[in-house]
RNA sequence: GGAGAGAUGGCCGAGUUGGCUGAAGGCGCUCGCCUGCUAAGUGAGUGUAGGGCGAAAGUUCUACCGAGGGUUCGAAUCCCUCUCUCUCCGCCA
């Protein structure tokens, strides 16, 4: 959610940079709510101090003994104006507060114009493709062959966009998350949290799923109840509506938690392997800083998550997203993208954003300088570090033999008893 | 699931026969004074959000005592609903 009140005073400048990210501001709407909102505030604000005051003044006079019928029964009509206004103001607001909510954040000065992914510009390259002398294959051919991945069980059991990894495909995603966990907390700082998996619409509202993006999310039926699409919801959540200090700030954690995407209207798309999942893992990087730090925390988070490939020895490639592929709630996104051999092409595998005070702004997160008085917005950023799913794809189809079987990288080596290939029966 | 108790400021804790209580008192914190140091002492200050006036310091108004409704001229105080916490019983990984 944008500042009411920047909104306000830069009107144009607002709906101009909204623009480049193809967002039509309805700029006469937002100015007629704003000011009939602002005037029936105004004047409910005089109604009741009026009555604040003839309230004591009766109080008074009562002491005294006197009459103070009229008084009362003017204060009776003030009231139900008072009453008439209480009732409309909120719906004012709550109009306003939902053409807000819809806006999406403004773009960062950094951040290329562009119409799609493909303006996207690549910020930078890391390791070496590979040249395979057999044709390499994609990932579900190598973990069906090897036991290890179950395509056809996971949508009996479930439904399809569902998976099963079984022997060392359980283990190896096991390996890959407290790999993951261990160098975040160790080596990077995060402090590691374990969150609900359900979360309440209130936290969803905060992070910016709702009110937009409700048919992405899975809902426990008769329950005020989500299912988590990522960890960012209830870890971003954790502070909500709190005040923190600014000594505290930088704040990093690092929560593995399953993700749950309806993925509603990607029918057809990535139909094949684990690619695209209603429920898949991640580790999530979520950082709470003051604003004239965010800039950098955004780097130092993405290289964080880039640490992990590194380890791994994955090539990819860094993007940053142009104005036309920003998501809703970002002023600046990293996208890393992973090679993926069996399919010749880079995957995105990590999405690191900064949302400036976006977020913190609609879930209320705000701290305190030492030595001024009043409280600041604080910046949020997150970003896959990484999704785990994907990471086990990529291990698969770069890490893939011609005799079919997987070496295993060697920095996951100590995680899975020393085991350094996967052969033919899993 | 059954029975009961509770929810007030950074914290503890008053206030529940409705009316200068944004909220006593204490602790903590900030600034000042004092004292060889420390400790103690002492004076003042110490919520958030929104609006008006002001260049600013500031000043003024409104709202907020778990959340939402109701009664009333007036609600932290009375009524209803919900949420959460605690105790006991039952059940359960």
């Amino acid at each position: 959610m944008l500042d009411l009140k920047f909104v306000r005073s830069n009107l144009d400048l607002v709906a101009y940079m909204l623009k480049d990210r193809g967002y039509d501001l309805d700029l006469s709407r937002f100015q007629s709510l704003d000011e009939k909102r602002r005037s029936i505030q105004a004047s409910l604000e005089e109604l009741r101090y009026q009555r604040n005051r003839v309230s004591d003044q009766i109080a008074a006079i009562k002491k005294t003994g006197q009459d103070t019928s009229s008084l009362i029964s003017d204060m009776k009509t003030v009231s139900k104006e008072i009453k008439g206004m209480e009732t409309e103001l909120p719906e004012i607001v709550d109009q306003l507060n939902r053409l807000l909510m819809l806006i999406p954040n403004i773009p960062h000065e950094s951040v290329v114009v562009g119409k799609n992914a493909d303006d996207n510009p690549v910020v930078r390259r890391w390791g070496r493709i590979k040249e395979f002398d057999f044709s390499p294959c994609p990932h579900w051919e190598i973990g069906e062959r090897l036991n290890i991945l179950d395509f056809s069980r996971a949508a009996k059991i479930a439904r399809s966009r569902f998976s099963l990894q079984s022997g060392l495909g359980a283990k190896m995603e096991r390996a890959l998350i407290n790999f993951m966990l261990d160098i975040h907390t160790n080596q990077h700082g995060y402090t590691e949290i374990l969150p609900p998996f359900l979360v309440n619409s209130v936290s969803m509202t905060g992070t910016g799923q709702l009110p937009k993006f409700r048919e992405d999310l899975f809902k426990v039926d008769g329950w005020d109840l989500f299912l988590i699409p990522t960890a960012e919801v209830p870890v971003t959540n954790i502070h909500r509506d709190e005040t923190l200090s600014f000594d505290e700030l930088p704040i990093g954690y690092v929560s593995y938690t399953p993700c749950f995407r309806s993925e509603a209207g990607s029918y057809g798309k990535d139909t094949r392997g684990l690619i695209r999942q209603h429920q898949f893992n991640k580790v999530e990087l979520v950082k709470f800083c003051c604003p004239e730090d965010s800039d950098q925390e955004l780097e130092s988070l993405t290289a964080d998550a880039e640490e992990i490939l590194k380890k791994l020895e994955l090539p990819y490639r860094v993007v940053s997203l142009c104005t036309g592929d920003l998501g809703f709630s970002a002023a600046k996104t990293y996208d890393i993208e992973v090679w993926l051999p069996g399919q010749r092409l880079f995957r995105e595998i990590s999405s690191c954003s900064n949302f400036t005070d976006f977020q913190a702004r609609r879930t209320n997160i705000r701290f305190r300088r030492k030595k001024g008085r009043g409280t600041e917005l604080v910046h949020t950023l997150n970003g896959s570090g990484l999704a785990v799913g994907r990471t086990l794809v990529a291990v698969l189809e770069n890490y893939q033999q011609p005799d079919g079987s997987v070496v295993i990288p060697e920095a996951l080596r100590p995680y899975l008893d020393g085991l350094s290939i996967i052969g033919k029966g899993g």
